[in-house]
DNA sequence: TATTGTTATACTCTATAACTATA
DNA sequence: TATAGTTATAGAGTATAACAATA
């Protein structure tokens, strides 16, 4: 919890919120820092237009060429309802493409067009930076630590 | 990246999608694993119909009666705003109560009734339960080192 | 029958501008 | 003029049910 200062006329030996509770809670800290991450990123990315959603799922098509929509879902982990659109988006945008499965006609198979490779790699660099910036004093332990643990807490929550 | 099936008709060997470019990513991860504590979080408050943002709000005024409304949006890291509808909420169900200051008639002190505390209490156990379960196979240590962690890229989101 | 993508819908969270009443 | 709380509003993320086309 952040001290908060309480209004002027307030004692200034209780300047702050007691977040005693919370503070045990990593919800409530991961919480705090998702939304920094998040404003951030959103910052980062508005030069290209894009948001954290199409700007992950761009990246992934990029790297998974001919991935299905299902399985862009999957891996996003969002509902296939709110992957459409976010692939009508890019595809209007002309950034990628949809090519239905001749093996299985309801199935599309997305591929980056080469204005949505460049825009990625673009982009890409720019989210490099900023990851350098928030995460500027947190060493390669310090990170591989906290990425474990949310590995972790991501296996707990999905096998229950 | 969790593995993702790739149709039955596909090639077992690439039956994954590649997520080597976002993996180095902090958010990606935390976004993930948040995403799966607010989940589990919801469905823990569901029973005291409460969500993370009444649940937090609701703590932080039992334990600092007489708070005001500003204080505690600052405390939680929302706008002023959409605080209202829920301090709305929680005064309609008279789990907390506004009580005018009279050093300054502009403001409310926020204090919990009787029922507020019991149900806070309630809730706060569910809590803990939620949060040691998906934390289950975290190590105090490393737990210090992801909260430590997650300060510093809130503190490094909010200089810049 | 089951699956892929889709539409429609609803709820929640977040953010900003502008208002009121007080200070 | 500044601040506390409010209203209105808009954008974004998430979740579910139900549908058409295809397997």
């Amino acid at each position: 919890m952040k001290p908060v200062s309480k209004p002027r006329q307030a004692n200034p030996e209780t300047s702050w919120v007691d977040d005693a509770t919370l503070r045990q809670l990593m919800g409530y800290h991961m919480k705090r820092a998702f939304n920094v991450i998040q404003a951030d990123l959103a910052a980062t990315l508005k030069p290209f237009d894009l948001r954290m959603l199409t700007y992950t799922a761009l990246v992934l098509i990029k790297d998974n060429p001919g991935l299905r929509q299902s399985q862009l879902a999957d891996a996003m982990d969002i509902e296939r309802p709110n992957l459409v659109v976010i692939i009508d988006e890019l595809e209007r945008r002309e950034l990628i493409v949809r090519e239905r499965v001749s093996t299985d006609r309801r199935a599309y198979a997305l591929q980056v067009t080469m204005a949505g490779r460049q825009l990625c790699e673009q982009a890409e660099t720019a989210v490099l930076l900023h990851e350098n910036r928030l995460l500027e004093n947190l060493d390669e332990e310090t990170r591989a630590v906290m990425i474990a643990g949310m590995h972790l807490v991501e296996k707990n929550g999905k096998k229950g």
